[in-house]
RNA sequence: GCGCCCGUGGCUCAAUUGGAUAGAGCGUCUGGCUACGGACCAGGAGGUUAGGGGUUCGAAUCCCUUCGGGCGUGCCA
C-alpha cells in the first residue's frame, strides 16, 4: 500500500489527466505536504505552473482539476487558495482506517523498495579510518551518516554492503614495520597474539625516529619494497599492525553499535594490474612525466590544464586514485552493485567526480548509480576545525566518553532513584545518542558547530527530548498496566480532538518521509520528522488524557503506533531508546 | 587565478528542491503543576534570507555581479 502523499499525488495525476487529457499526461502532480497546517494536510501546485502553459488562469485551472478530483473517500472538500493552490484536509475517518492498517503493520506502513527492483544491492562505503592511526572527530560524520543510510536502505530491502575503505597499505608501514622489528621483535614470529599497548603513540614513536634519523629512514624504505613484494616477515609485520589497530575500531564501532565490513586499500590490490590493463587497452592512459594518468574530461589544475586521475605514480607506486579505480570497478564487476554511495567530506567532491567520469569513460558504470554523498567538517564553537585545547585532534573515545560522562551526570541530578546499572545505561543511551542525533539532525552539507552543551541540552531539537517522549509513553503503559504491543485494529474507535488528529497524520506520515530519506541521502528529513511527531505528541499528551479516560483505548493504540514510531525512527538513525530515564 | 561549497533573528540550524505571511530550538520576557514523568506545555518580542541587478504569477532557493568565509586545484587520503 503506498503512503498518503503517494495516493494524493496519484489522484492528482488522474484528475490532471482526465481535466486536461493528453497534456495531462506525466505530468507533476506537483504536490507537497501543506507548508502550513492552517491549509490542511496536502496542498497541489500544479495550477500554477499549468496556466503559463495553458495560457490561462490558474484558478480557473484549478477550479477544473478540482472538478475533475476524486479524492471524496480520503479528503474533506479540496479548497482553492490564494493564487491557485488547492488545499486538502484529509477525512478523519481515512485516517482513522489508516491507523488500523498500522496497528497490524510491522513495517508501519514503509514499504519495500520496487524501484530499484527487487533485490536492489548497494554499497555504502563510509567511515575508512587510517591503520595505526585513531578513528578521531573527522571520521566522526562519515561514520554516523553512513551508518544511518546504510540502516535506511536494509529497512526498505536492499542488500546493503556496509564498507570499511581503511587505510592499509602505503609508505607509512615501511617506517611501522621497521619500527615493530626493534620494539617488539617477538611480534613476527608465527605464535601468540601481541599486544603493542597505544597503537597510535607507537605510529608517533616510529614517525619522530622516521624524521629524526636517516639509517632508520632508509630501513624504512626497504621496507615498503619487501612489503610491496610480499615478505613474509613484512607481511607479518603488516598484520600485526592492522590487528592491532582492528581492535581498537572495534572498540569504537561496538560503543557506537554500527557494523561494518572492513574491506581496505589492500584488497584491492590484487585487482590493479587488471584495471590498468583494462584502462590502456581502452586508450585512456597517458604518460605524463613518468606517470601513467586518466584525463576524465572537465577537471583543470591551476594552471588551466587538463588534471589527471593519477593511476601509477612515476616510482611505480599506487595512491587512492589507482585504488578508487580498481574499487568502482570491483564494485560493478565482481560484487554487482546496482547503487554506491561515498561518504565522505565535501572536500572530496573533485575526486569522486573524476573517478565517476573516468569509470564512465571506461564503460563500467552503466546504469550503475555512484554518488558522492558529502558532508561538511565539524567545527569549534571558535569555527575553526575541532581541536582540543592544546590544539590536538580530537580522538572518537574522548569525544564518546564525554558526553556519556555528561549525560550520567544530569541522570544523577534529575533521577537519583534509579539503581546504579539502570543510570549507566541511561547515560550510555543518551549520550551517544546525542551525539549522533546532533549531527544527523544538521544539513550534511553545511559545515557543523560541534557542541556537548547542546547536543545534550534537555530541550530542544536533541535526542533526549525524542527518548523523553518515549519514556513517557511507556510510563503511561505502565500506569494503565497494557503490553502496548497487545492493541488491535479493532481498538481504535473514532478521532476526536484536534490533538489526536494531528498525531495520527504524524504517525501516518513516516512512510513518506522514509522514501524521501533514501531518494535525498539526507537523515536531517528524519530528525525534522522525528522531533515534530515528539511534540505533537507532547501536545496530545498535556491536553488529553489517557489513563482513566473514556477515551482510553483509542488513546493507547495513537501511544502505541507513536511509540513504535519513535523507537523505528530512532533506530534508523542508530539510536536506541528507553523504558525509563 | 580557476573550480566547487557556503553566507538565513543575539546564538545554533530548518525550509519537502521555484509556492502562500521564511519556520524551529537555545537565550530572553509572560503564563500553566489536584505530576498518566515539568528532561513538559501555551504565548510574546526578535528577519530587507550578506549587498545589488535579473528571470516569473511567485525567489532564501534559478541566472549575472560585488563582498565575505571554507575546501580543492598531478604523483597524501
Amino acid at each position: 500500500m503506498s503512503h498518503i502523499l503517494g495516493v494524493v499525488k496519484q489522484r492528482v495525476s488522474e484528475a490532471l489527466v482526465a481535466a486536461f487529457g493528453a497534456n495531462g499526461q506525466g505530468m507533476d502532480s506537483a504536490v507537497t505536504p501543506a507548508t502550513d497546517s492552517k491549509f490542511g494536510h496536502y496542498q497541489c501546485n500544479a495550477a500554477m505552473g499549468l496556466a503559463r502553459v495553458l495560457k490561462s488562469n490558474p484558478r480557473a485551472i484549478a477550479t477544473r482539476i478540482v472538478e475533475d478530483l476524486k479524492v471524496g473517500d480520503i479528503c474533506e472538500a479540496p479548497e482553492i487558495a490564494g493564487p491557485g493552490f488547492i488545499n486538502m484536509t484529509l477525512r478523519k475517518d481515512f485516517l482513522t482506517g489508516r491507523l488500523r492498517d498500522l496497528l497490524g503493520d510491522d513495517r508501519l506502513g514503509v514499504p519495500l523498495d520496487g524501484a530499484h527492483g527487487a533485490a536492489a544491492r548497494v554499497v555504502v562505503d563510509f567511515s575508512s579510518p587510517n591503520i595505526a592511526k585513531e578513528l578521531h572527530v573527522g571520521h566522526l560524520r562519515s561514520t554516523i551518516i553512513g551508518d544511518c543510510l546504510a540502516r535506511v536502505m536494509e529497512f526498505r530491502g536492499h542488500e546493503t554492503l556496509r564498507r570499511n575503505h581503511v587505510g592499509d597499505w602505503g609508505t607509512q608501514f615501511g617506517m611501522l614495520i621497521a619500527h615493530l622489528k626493534d620494539r617488539c621483535p617477538e611480534a613476527l614470529t608465527e605464535t601468540s597474539e601481541v599486544d603493542l599497548g597505544d597503537i597510535v603513540a607507537f605510529y608517533k614513536e616510529a614517525k619522530k625516529r622516521f624524521d629524526e634519523d636517516e639509517s632508520f629512514k632508509e630501513r624504512a624504505r626497504l621496507e615498503v619494497v619487501s612489503l610491496q613484494s610480499g615478505e613474509t616477515e613484512a607481511i607479518r609485520g603488516w598484520q600485526v599492525l592492522c590487528d592491532q589497530s582492528r581492535r581498537q575500531f572495534q572498540e569504537i564501532y561496538s560503543l557506537l553499535d554500527i557494523e561494518i565490513e572492513e574491506k581496505g586499500e589492500s584488497f584491492y590490490n590484487p585487482f590493479i594490474p587488471d584495471t590498468l590493463e583494462e584502462l590502456e587497452k581502452l586508450g585512456l592512459i597517458v604518460e605524463s612525466d613518468g606517470a601513467l594518468c586518466v584525463y576524465p574530461e572537465g577537471f583543470k589544475n591551476k594552471d588551466g590544464d587538463p588534471l589527471p586521475l593519477i593511476v601509477r605514480k612515476r616510482d611505480g607506486g599506487f595512491n587512492y586514485d589507482t585504488t578508487d579505480m580498481a574499487a568502482i570497478r570491483y564494485r560493478i564487476r565482481e560484487e554487482k552493485a546496482d547503487r554506491i554511495v561515498y561518504v565522505t567530506d565535501a572536500g572530496q567532491a573533485q575526486h569522486f567526480a573524476m573517478i565517476f567520469s573516468a569509470a564512465e569513460k571506461a564503460g563500467w558504470l552503466g546504469d550503475v548509480e555512484a554518488v558522492h554523498v558529502p558532508f561538511g567538517m565539524v567545527l569549534g564553537e571558535d569555527r575553526k576545525k575541532f581541536k582540543t585545547r592544546s590544539g590536538e585532534t580530537v580522538r572518537l573515545r574522548d569525544l564518546l566518553d564525554e558526553a556519556v560522562r555528561r549525560s550520567r551526570a544530569i541522570v544523577d541530578e534529575k533521577n537519583p532513584e534509579l539503581d546504579e546499572v539502570t543510570r549507566d545505561q541511561v547515560a550510555r543511551v543518551v549520550g551517544i545518542g546525542a551525539v549522533k542525533y546532533a549531527d544527523l539532525s544538521q544539513n550534511r552539507i553545511s559545515d557543523y558547530v560541534f557542541s556537548f552543551d547542546k547536543m545534550l541540552a534537555l530541550q530542544g531539537n536533541t535526542a533526549p527530548y525524542m527518548i523523553y517522549a518515549y519514556v513517557r509513553i511507556q510510563s503511561i503503559a505502565r500506569k494503565v498496566g497494557i503490553d502496548l504491543t497487545t492493541l488491535t485494529p479493532d481498538d481504535i474507535a473514532t478521532l476526536e480532538t484536534p490533538e489526536e488528529v494531528d498525531l495520527a497524520h504524524g504517525i501516518l506520515r513516516f512512510p513518506e518521509v522514509i522514501e524521501a530519506v533514501e531518494r535525498e541521502l539526507a537523515p536531517n528529513r528524519l530528525t525534522d520528522y522525528l522531533f515534530d511527531l515528539s511534540q505533537t505528541f507532547s501536545r496530545f499528551y498535556t491536553e488529553n488524557r489517557v489513563a482513566g479516560d473514556p477515551r482510553e483505548t483509542t488513546r493507547l493504540a495513537l501511544c502505541a503506533l507513536t511509540a513504535r514510531v519513535l523507537r523505528k525512527g530512532l533506530s534508523l538513525l542508530g539510536i536506541q531508546v528507553l523504558d525509563q530515564m
